[in-house]
Parts: structure tokens; sequence; C-alpha cells
DNA sequence: AAACAGTAGTAAAACGGTTTACCAAATACG
DNA sequence: CGTATTTGGTAAACCGTTTTACTACTGTTT
């Protein structure tokens, strides 16, 4: 037989005190309170090792202090950092980050919609590009709710927003390697177009208008997100004459790299890569790979941030906030001459 | 002005009848209700767009249905891919796991045991080696509550138990660089021995033993957790006769290796290395890395199976479940000839 | 026709805290 | 010395649900 779980009143009555004095003392508003009883509830408290009722507690003070962050894919090692950054921010400000990882349950979407909908997050942080989509219809009803997205699509929503600059960094790859020599270069990009992307692409297109050629269609390349992706990318695109690759996020490019590598080519010998994101194993692939570097942590500082003022001023006019990226040079891209594919 | 919280009393007004009502049709006990009563509730639910407080509903009918999962780094790949497996288990199962990573925070600990004591969860996984006992000991007079550990110390707590055979896992990997004509090895290990790293050592031992060889204490090197660490570990490791290497986890091990590569060494011609664990990425790199696999699915399986057990009958006995890990042979590792270095 | 069983519904008591409003005794003030 | 204020404390309302224990009514048996 189960003890029945230790509550207030047994605190109360074991110090010989009124619940009330227990309930102030023990949240730090007992200074009315003589440093003798005090001493009692505390001591009431050890020893029956009583925790107050997290569910009591928040029925009456509506005062929880955690913050839902809901992101596509705990195992892509971009989001799993961002859930860390979003944690090392938040914590230190006293606010408590709830992961949610969709990974693509329709359950978990609901279950993390139905949390949230009834209460229990302070605020919501959108990490999910594309799915944000649909859950911010479902929420959107919920509109005094602080939300902090980071999808670039044109929602009609005022929610605070932190980007990162996807035109500019699209070009600035694209740029990247057309001062490498390389004219025919190879993209891999998954099936489904979030907005982020669709930005980016633009980017890679107007560095190519700039240096007077285009990207052809016949080197776009369609395939699922992760690695597996990447493996199948290769398989195609060594049937053409691209000499570069760019592929839409580092998880995607390591498997072109293995892709490429198992059919017999090398990095950056028959093919340059450029990745995107930087996850933080990164430098310890070899050859290390070239990448367009997210400033991870800035990025979950920043959300903070925003979710913050948010929740203090909840009618201060919405910020949309843009960083920048990196581009870090690894041993994965390479000059080439003008000819052809050998320097 | 934020407009009040629709409750449970504005849908019972709204649809002309009671709260118990609405309650009961809405929690799908309604059956004695007329079907145009519950359309009614239904219709009044999704005009007010009601939800029901989580507090409110924790507070009275205990049955939450969330689980802990607390792990000691969010960003290692191993820990990222068993709270996915833990998910896929316990999710058709109508469990959901809270992920907590305790990221070396102080905080972090704290706030999860005051989550945890406070009646939150209805069970709580400790994944976090070695964190466990600091936590085991906190919460050990609430030993009342659904626990199931991956530790292999000898806590004194009949709580639940996943692991996998650690010596005989480490015996394998001996075994296996023995057979290939390996004597010299070096084995990278964290400052701080878990018990389950003990036992795995125990098995090296053994194996060298029964090859009549001994583990030599010069060959083993104490590093930090994570890729860092294997980096600093390489550089010792070259000023040695070492012609193969064991690494606590991959992380570790890739970064051994890419601190190898940079010191001019290649593997596996220089020097041999085996990783523990298998995390997703491990395919992709090239070389491949040889690993201990765990069975991070199963293991996720079987800590949901016991979880549900015990919270069905928290009478029964513990239980320990030992699985078995598997060696998977990548490109990290080589055969050598008697002599010496080189094939 | 009396007893019985459904049927469709409700009022009120929990759940375990926090907070508001109030009080009695002790002390300070003029 | 009578009144005002401070000190140390409490009783009770409330938060939004679920659940228990009724009730009134309508058929159905025997």
């Amino acid at each position: 037989m189960k003890a029945n779980k230790t509550t207030i009143k047994d605190v109360a009555l074991k110090a010989g005190i009124s619940v009330t004095a227990v309930s102030l003392i023990l949240n730090g508003k007992g200074e009315r309170f003589s440093s003798e009883t005090k001493r009692k509830v505390h001591q009431a408290q050890l020893e029956l090792d009583y925790y107050p009722d997290y569910y009591a507690r928040g029925l009456v003070g509506q005062r929880n202090n955690s913050i839902g962050v809901v992101i596509p894919n705990i195992k892509n090692p971009f989001f799993s950092s961002l859930a860390l950054s979003i944690e090392q921010a938040a914590i230190p400000k006293g606010y408590f980050p709830q992961i949610f990882s969709v990974n693509g349950f329709k359950e978990n979407i609901d279950y993390f919609i139905e949390q949230f909908a009834s209460g229990t997050q302070k605020g919501l942080v959108l990490a999910a590009p594309g799915a944000s989509k649909e859950i911010v219809d479902k929420l959107s009803i919920h509109n005094d709710i602080p939300m902090v997205l980071t999808d670039q699509a044109d929602l009609n929503t005022d929610d605070d927003r932190v980007l990162i600059a996807e035109e500019k960094s699209g070009k600035e790859i694209a740029h990247y390697l057309l001062s490498l020599g390389h004219k025919r270069v190879a993209f891999v990009i998954p099936r489904k177009l979030t907005m982020n992307l669709v930005k980016r692409f633009t980017g890679y297109t107007e560095a190519f208008i700039e240096y007077g050629l285009e990207v052809s269609e016949d080197l776009i390349f369609r395939t699922d997100f992760g690695p597996e992706g990447g493996v199948k990318a290769a398989k195609e695109i060594i049937k053409t004459d691209a000499t570069a690759i760019i592929a839409i996020n580092d998880d995607v490019a390591m498997g072109v790299f293995k892709g490429l590598h198992s059919l017999g080519k090398s990095v950056p010998g028959d093919y340059s890569i450029v990745g995107f994101d930087d996850f933080n194993l990164n430098k310890y692939l070899i050859p290390s790979l070239t990448t367009m570097a997210q400033p991870i942590e800035l990025i979950g500082q920043k959300i903070v941030e925003l979710m913050i003022e948010r929740i203090q001023y909840p009618n201060r006019p919405s910020k949309r906030i843009v960083l920048d990226t990196k581009l870090k040079i690894g041993d994965s891209t390479r000059q080439i001459n003008e000819g052809g594919r050998v320097l």
C-alpha cells in the first residue's frame, strides 16, 4: 500500500502552523513570520521531504516558467545544437525549455498542440520550418501567446522571428564556387521546398546571373532529407558534367560525400562540395566540409531574448531579427582550371 | 486586455448543459448522453476553441501520461538517437517522453528533480550513467515512483535496468584487434570512469590475458569526452608504439581520427581504430568506423516496456535486462603482419 | 399496480496549492 | 491613557477539472 502523498497540510501540521504560513514561507514571501516559525517550517519540509504539487501550483498561480521548443528532428545535429543553445540562453534567465521533437509523428504534433493549448507553456519557439504553417494555423486563435518562429514563410502572423539571411547566404556560396572556376554546379535540394530554401535558391541563381551564367534545370537534384538522400543524389550527379555540388545541409552533404566515395570519386579531387549549417561534428570530418555556418549560439540567444521580451511586454510591436551566416572554408572544395576537371 | 481563458463552464453554458456532462462527453465517457447533447457539446467546444486546462486536469485525475527521460548530453548522437527510440516506442503506447538534457548544468538537474518530485512525470528513465547516483540518491525517498536505469553501478535500488553486456563487448573488441595481429593497443578513456566503463575495461583486459599478453599502463590515455578529447589523445598516442586504438565511444574515435590525420597519420594504414556506440552518422564517415554497435532501438523499446510494466504493476519484482552489442566492422581497422606496422 | 430497471442528466465534493482579506495582541505615539 | 500602527498569523475563497453519488423520469416486468 502506497503512502499518501505528503501535502502542504502535513507540513503545516508538523510545523504546528497554518497552511497559509507554510505556503508563504516556502515561496520566500514570509518576511512577516518570526525566524523561529520559518525554521520550523523548513525543518518540517525537510523531514517530510515535501515538494509542492506541480499541478496544484500551476492551477492557481499561472506562473510556470517553461517554454516549448518544437524542432523537426532531434537526430539532426543542427537542431540538437540549436536546442542546446536555447537551453543555455534560457536557463540563466530562469526559463526552462521543453523540447518537442516532431520526428514526423502526427501524434507528436497533436500532443504538443494539446499541451501547449492547455496552458503548460508560457511561450513557444517554433524552429520547425515548414511544419510551422500547420501549427501556427491551429494555434492562431491563441494569438495572445508569445511565439518566436524561425520560419521565412509569409505567414500572416505578427509573431517575432529570428532568421538568417538566406538569399545572401545562397549568393555567397555560389560566388565562392564560381570564383574557384566551377561553372557546372549541382544542387541537392529536398523534394518539398520550404520558404527559406526558395530564398536561398534565389540567391544562388542571382550569383550565376551576375557571372553571365545560368542555373540549368538538369543539375537540380531533388531528394530526401538526411544522408541517405545525399547518397542517392550522388549516383545521379556522376552522370552529369558537374564539378561542384551544393547540398541543402551538412547532413545531406555527408551523404553525397559518402556516395561519391563509394562510386570511386574523390573530394575535392573530382568534386567540390559545399554544405550548410555547420553542425558540430563538421570539423571532425575528413576532409572537413566547406559549409555555410549558421550562428547557432546566437540564434538561440536571440530567440530567448525575443521570447522574454514578449512575455514581459505582450503588446510590443513584433520584431524580426536577421542574422548573418559565415562561410567556413574546409577541405572539400578546391580551384579548378579553365578547361575542365583536373587542376 | 486579455480575454479570460475559456473554461469548461463556458462550454457548458453555451451548450446549455451541465459541466459534468461536458467533462464526460469530451473524455469519451458520455455514452449515456443523447447524441443531440453530444453534438451540442462538441459544437460548443469547437466554437469556443476550448482546451481543458492541463493543470486542473492533472490535479484531479492523477493520470498524466508523460515520462521523464534524463540524458547527459543532447548533442551526443548516441543519446539523441536513444531519446528518439524511446519516443518511438512510447508514443504508440500512449506515453509521451519528456527529454531532460543535463548538459552539465547544475540548474538543469535541480529543475528536473523538482519537476519530477512534484509529480509531473509518471515515471523516470535515467539514461545518464554516472549522474544517476546523485539523482537516485536525491529521489530515493520517492521510491514508489517507477524508474528505469541504464546504469551498471551497484546502486542499492531495486529499480529496473536495461543494460548492455559491457564486459563481453570489451572482450570482443579486444579479441578482434588481437586476431588482426595487433599487440600494442591504446585505450582512450574518460578521466572519470563510470561503472560500465570499468566493466568494459575488465573485458578488454581478460582478452589480453587469454592471448598471453597484458595491457600496459602506458597505453592508457585519459581524456575528455567528445571529439576534442580524441584529438588531444592522438597527439600522445603517436609517441608510442601502438598500432591500434580503442576509443570509449564514436564521438571520441572521430576526434582521434581527425587528430591522427592532421598529424600526417593514416587510418587504417598507420593505425586501426575501434569505436563504441554506433551513432547514426557512422556509416557516412570515410573511412567508416569499426565500432561496437549498441542496439539503440531495442534499448529504447525495452526501457519503455519495463516502464509500462512497472507503472501497471508497481510491486512486481525488479528486472534487469542485458542486451548484446554487435561488432560492426568498417574500414578503420585492418590486419597487420607479425613484424611490425606495415602489412 | 407495485417494483424494477434503464435513461439522461445534475450538484457537489474532491485535488493541493496560492492569495486575499481579515484579526488579535503587542507596541508606539501624542 | 486611549488610539494608531505594526507584528505574526489565520480562515476561506478560488483556480478548472474529474468523479462520485445522487435524482427524476420513462418504460418494463410480474
